[in-house]
DNA sequence: GTCTATACTTTGATAGAC
DNA sequence: GTCTATCAAAGTATAGAC
């Protein structure tokens, strides 16, 4: 688990470093050796920790990666007066972190999520379980704020899908003009779901 | 030119072919030689017909793709009686062809766009113009529908990431439900929009 | 457990016969 | 223009010394 992982071990970089890859080159783009090599570890350390080489790591750096990015955006959410104000907090949050990385940290597992859905069924699993994790945090927060049940999860849906579907677009245009209007209407949902 | 290319031959059939590729396995995740092994074509007629080797065939494969995608959704678009009920099928029609095609035909650029925005210059140039011609074509639509052009463009883009993400949930949870919701509240946003 | 060297496969790309 | 053979490099994975 990663709960009990001591920070800095060389398992530790490992699965900091993939993360990274992934989230800037994907799975299929990120290479093993490119991996021990920014991790500054040994080749033969990948494989003893991951006996089943990049898939058991990369099953791995998806449960990791979703877990710490809903914290993140938990924590943003937390931190606003209201859950409008939360929602469109998330949006500038990636927006800034876009522009300071040069449209490269986006959403850490949405670019394997496409490249594994076809192809590697373990793979996909992972990203659907993270997906649905987060699907259900935000689910409760908007359930939380008065919500009926199937509106709240309807509208997590369609938040997360405007964060995501953004992403493609703002990486893509290296500009943050699309995480600007899909936080708009993603805001004008809640607070629409709120007046029912 | 996509235009003036005759269907049957060996360039369309490796255009076609790659384009179906991508789709599924990503612009990393297809190998020239599967391409011509499934366009029944020689490998030397790929280099003959695409000197600049892989990086020319997915530009000229994503143009081709970006523009064939923007005349199908414009065609139910156009179907519909308003744009409300357009916006409502092109979800609609995109959760049946994930359905049909076992999850694995969603957006035809999505994937490659996401693999190649930190790695590949002209192919991210490529994909991001295709993003804006969808844009720039919805939002005529909604123009001539009465919004102002401001509203309209942020409408567009904020449906085209309620597509985009969902298509991401979609295909990781094997399921049309987030499509399902996109959709519903894609059409509330254009709505919303409508009664301003 | 750590680390190096290497095996085997697949990749994108090229050369040259026809 | 078509097609085959082949290259050099990068990919994942393994063996085995320490």
């Amino acid at each position: 688990m990663a709960a009990n992982l001591k920070p800095g071990t060389t398992k530790a970089r490992i699965l900091d470093t993939t993360a990274e890859l992934f989230m800037r080159y994907g799975y299929t783009g990120t290479g093993l050796k490119q991996i021990v090599a920014d991790a500054n570890a040994p080749f033969g350390s990948l494989y003893h920790h991951f006996p089943g080489g990049k898939q058991e790591l990369g099953v791995e750096v998806i449960h990791r990666s979703g877990a710490m990015y809903l914290e993140l955006v938990l924590g943003v959410f937390d931190a606003a007066p209201d859950i409008v104000t939360g929602v469109h907090d998330c949006f500038a949050g990636a927006a800034e972190v876009l522009r300071a990385t040069d449209y490269a940290d986006a959403c850490p597992i949405e670019t394997v999520a496409l490249e594994v859905a076809s192809t590697n069924e373990p793979l996909r699993e992972a990203t659907a379980e993270v997906f649905e994790s987060w699907i259900e945090g935000a689910t409760e927060k908007f359930r939380a704020a008065g919500i009926d049940d199937s509106t709240a999860r309807e509208l997590s849906i369609s938040v997360i899908a405007l964060l995501e579907g953004a992403f493609v677009l703002a990486r893509a245009s290296r500009a943050t003009e699309a995480l600007d209007a899909a936080g708009k209407t993603a805001a004008a949902a809640v607070e629409a779901a709120l007046r029912r």
